[in-house]
DNA sequence: CCTACCGATCGGTAGG
DNA sequence: CCTACCGATCGGTAGG
């Protein structure tokens, strides 16, 4: 990602600058794998992302995702060395905004009372999974018995920072009582309630997001419908 | 199933009694595909339910499962027609075993409070999902995308026949206020939380399925713990 | 249920 | 990023 900050503007001569490039001025050349390729990974990661979500990861093949992003066959492996890594592209990709689009929710609640920070944690939670735009946390969800141990271990990491969000959360909520059921396993049945959705959520019907954070929050602390 | 319910004693001559086959009494013969292969039918279903329950559908593939039943790499197509049909199979075994344990643990708290027959459900419902031999149902929620068509809808009916049973316990928990969300969604959110413990319950750690029992009840519907 | 096999597909690569 | 391709694997089958 650092390689899309430094990418200066397009040269005016545009796909021919690459066939004859120019002595470079300034910033030192980046590596081949690092290359500047305009969007097109990101393309790659959101094809791959959306079919890795709804076909599986194993049901999908690289020709899939190569046409999805308007390549031929082979091309995807210019941009990821395997399969296997584009897995774990698309499943970081998804961690990294998931937390980031956290923080920032808990901050803009910041000193406010428990319950709303819990809501706001739910709310930005079923957005992250069910919003626009949202195919790669829901992969990484469902796809981690796809990864090898070191990907795995690097995930783990990723998620445990996340569930470190709502820990103190849950721990003032079961000191005042709103919260009847021991931290530990009441956090993995909340998350694993909010999780499930990807399987039922349909964005056609009649609930929304807001709809099932006010059934969550009800459901779970016993606070009624409260207009955040 | 009825080639079983059918199926006489072992002949004194055993496998030889293949080969040389006696003129059937009473009973009509059985055709190829029903015809009674002892438990070999049994294995790779239980076979296959692991395997796509460890490594997923997609990336498990038919050789596997004969290797894991002791036998070549054609012969599971003997029994089943299709690497499809063993998905299949696995998943109507799991709904119906699922079907009748709930009803068996519902019957025995007929007159019971709503609360204990939530209890009921509940704790039979983590045992179909993380007791022992219960690789079925959780091949069931997590490969339901590798189904066709067909096959799908006839297994959203047995999990609607599933779901049938939650319901007017619900309803009633919801009138007394013990359920402090629209019934819908808390239904959802519920076997949410539920389903989501097969990724994350390890038996060889402290928590049993009796803990994640009270934590549920506890964390859903208020209750403390009771000892059922 | 085994043996021997087929056709198709797949991840990945060389070379441009 | 495309073309052309390779080796391996996979679901499934014929014939016993």
């Amino acid at each position: 990602m650092p390689a899309h900050a430094a990418t200066p503007a397009l040269s005016p001569n545009g796909a021919s600058a690459r066939l004859t490039p120019q002595r470079p001025r300034g910033r030192p050349r980046k590596t081949l794998l690092e290359r500047d390729d305009g969007n097109r990974r990101a393309d790659l990661l959101r094809a791959a992302a959306a079919l890795f979500r709804s076909q599986g990861f194993a049901a999908t093949t690289t020709r899939d995702i190569a046409a999805a992003s308007g390549m031929q066959s082979g091309s995807p492996f210019y941009h990821f060395k395997s399969k296997d890594a584009l897995l774990f592209a698309v499943m970081q990709e998804g961690m990294h905004s998931a937390l980031a689009r956290q923080r920032d929710s808990l901050q803009a609640q910041h000193g406010q009372t428990a319950l709303r920070q819990l809501r706001a944690l739910v709310h930005t939670h079923f957005q992250v999974l069910l919003g626009s735009d949202s195919d790669f946390v829901p992969v990484m969800l469902y796809e981690a018995r796809s990864l090898n141990a070191a990907q795995h271990s690097e995930l783990s990491a990723l998620q445990a920072e996340y569930e470190a969000l709502w820990i103190p959360v849950l721990n003032q909520l079961h000191a005042t009582g709103a919260l009847r059921a021991p931290v530990g396993l009441a956090r993995l049945l909340l998350l694993g309630a909010l999780n499930w959705s990807v399987q039922w959520f349909d964005a056609t019907k009649r609930a929304t997001v807001a709809d099932l954070t006010d059934a969550a929050m009800a459901l779970f602390v016993g606070e009624s419908t409260v207009s955040t």
